[in-house]
RNA sequence: GGCGACGUAGCCAAGUGGCAAGGCAGAGGCCUGCAAAGCCUUUAUCCCCGGUUCGAAUCCGGGCGUCGCCUCCA
């Protein structure tokens, strides 16, 4: 079955085929480090690490590019008003981006190339561009012609009358046409800046990703993605600047990334409601946060809120569950009933891992339904489940390697977007309030907070075995006032601690 | 003004011609001393009006509503 993808290039679903048979070449847009990147950022650099981690999973080798944009206006105002270095500025702010990504599991760029360190590449494609009488130079600027390029426009779907009908274009009298834009900024003092043959100065926005891509990947590579606020104008730019200069198409395929909102209102400073990502993550566990992007199909707008994300959380608890319970059920070899499993039940749990595959797959290949992916997982979970409630592992473990085979499929897809899965958490550490609460009622006077947490279940075995409730609901109750949740199973009393939320 | 999305249960959301996935929340039941976890059952005139079709959430036309882009934006 082939992987279908919306370009938007066409409007359309298209069947996926590389350039190279199982191999494929993909630019993703990159963030400018002026700032801490926010959710919105996130959700993008996820849908594409999300993309990238599938094709993987289907068999491509995939060269994955992704530019680091370290000088631009922003990175030199906000680096103004602090009074430093915008190199400075730039280098702090890469590094906390790379520091987010790994937190949020987002798998590193097979190339990760700065646009302070594509200059000549940028300059050189200027030349060829001035040569082609694509770009025209004044007072030490260099303007992409758009008039030159016939194609302009075919990407976002507008002509260029229709643009510059809109009031909003700003008007330079120095620039043939408002619709040009700058390939190279002359330098104003204070500003970083190379040299050029038009002068000290430095590179506009659009032509680093143009260099980058074909430096790294060579013309036409497969995928070049971003979030859909890049279409127009930065995208459009970048196949003007690229086709114009070389005449052979940029990209294939183009994928765009939906905005996210927060509350129902666009992001912006004005309104406060700039979330960034590291301040989430702060407070709910990485793989919360992508359940939560992931259950919204990466085209269409998602609306973020911490009753989402709490939401989120209790799904990921659902997936989490049936994985740790069969931990539980295997190291305590819990059998809940005798009775044996019928042959229809075990067909069932035996068939439900390549359902799951199968319908994951499917799901993905529709360009790349993460919705209905989690929905297979979902199912996947019920049968798990349900089969450990009735039957456990059975008598001698005999009914565990069919439901390894289950855990196993879960844990391969989810690993295939990102999700992490964490079984440990009623083995985790336990807050160290356990050992006072342990002292009190269990007597415990110790120091080690996971044998005040035995010792406080052993002293409530035998508060339930004498049906001293009180006593017993005591220790409950102590115990979930720092988060841990008592659950009773079959084969005793363990302590499970939740995310937040 | 131009371009483009979207409107599916209390909330989120998948589904582009054939009995409406999944998650969260709710209800009832099982299990439990009570819980928790889990299991079973249950919750939808698919925004409105027309049209095409044997058949429409899905295609077409109109209306209403929400949102995005057109300026730096993921």
């Amino acid at each position: 079955m082939t992987i279908r993808v919306y370009n938007t290039l066409s409007r359309s679903k298209e069947d996926f085929v590389p350039r190279e048979p199982g191999v494929v070449a993909m630019y993703v847009c990159g963030p400018t480090v002026y700032n801490h990147i926010h959710i919105g950022n996130a959700r993008t650099f996820l849908t594409f690490d999300v993309i990238r981690r599938y094709l993987t999973f289907r068999g491509f080798d995939v060269r994955f590019v992704q530019n680091i944009t370290d000088v631009d206006d922003k990175i030199i105002a906000r680096a103004a008003e602090e009074g430093r270095p915008p190199a400075e500025l730039a280098a702090e702010y890469t590094l906390a981006f790379r520091a987010a990504m790994d937190a949020l599991g987002v798998e590193r760029p097979t190339v990760q190339p700065k646009a302070t360190e594509t200059i000549p590449g940028m300059i050189e494609m200027t030349e060829r561009l001035i040569k082609t009488g694509h770009a025209y130079v004044v007072d030490g600027d260099v303007y992409f012609s758009v008039r030159s390029f016939p194609g302009y426009g075919k990407l976002s779907g507008r002509n260029i009358d229709d643009l510059e009908s809109g009031a909003r274009v700003d008007v330079d009298e120095r620039k043939q046409d408002p619709l040009d834009f700058a390939l190279w900024k002359a330098a104003k003092p204070g500003e970083p800046h190379w040299p050029s043959p038009w002068g000290e100065g430095r590179p506009g926005w659009h032509l680093e990703c143009s260099v980058m891509s074909e430096q790294e990947l060579g013309l036409p590579f497969d995928i070049h993605g971003g979030g859909s606020d890049l279409v127009f104008p930065h995208h459009e730019n970048e196949i003007a600047q690229s086709e114009a200069a070389t005449g052979t198409q940029f990209a294939r395929y183009w994928l765009h990334g939906g905005m996210l909102q927060i509350n129902s209102e666009k992001m912006s400073k004005s309104l406060g409601n700039f979330t960034l990502l590291k301040d989430v993550l702060a407070a709910y566990p990485a793989p919360v946060l992508r359940l939560l992007m992931l259950q919204t199909h990466y085209r269409s707008p998602l609306d973020f809120s911490s009753d989402r994300l709490d939401d989120a959380t209790r799904s990921y608890e659902r997936l989490v569950t049936p994985l740790r319970n069969l931990e539980w059920a295997k190291r305590n070899r819990a059998v809940p009933t005798e009775q044996p499993a019928h042959a229809d039940e075990i067909a069932a749990i035996e068939a439900a891992p390549e359902a799951a595959r199968t319908a994951f797959a499917a799901a993905m290949d529709d360009d790349f339904n993460t919705a209905g992916a989690l929905a297979a997982l979902f199912d996947l979970v019920r049968a798990l489940n349900g089969f450990l409630e009735s039957h456990g592992i059975g008598d001698n473990a005999r009914y565990a390697g069919r439901l390894d085979a289950a855990a196993d499929t879960m844990r391969q897809l989810l690993g295939v977007l990102g999700v992490r899965i964490d079984t440990s958490s009623y083995t985790a550490e336990y807050p160290p309030l356990v050992l006072e609460i342990a002292r009190d009622l269990a007597g415990y006077d110790g120091v080690d907070t996971r044998a005040a947490v035995e010792a406080l279940l052993a002293a409530r075995t035998v508060a339930r075995n004498e049906r001293n409730w009180a006593a017993a609901d005591a220790v409950r109750d102590g115990l979930a006032s720092l988060g841990l949740t008592v659950e009773d199973t079959a084969a005793g009393s363990r302590v499970v601690h939740r995310p937040a939320g």
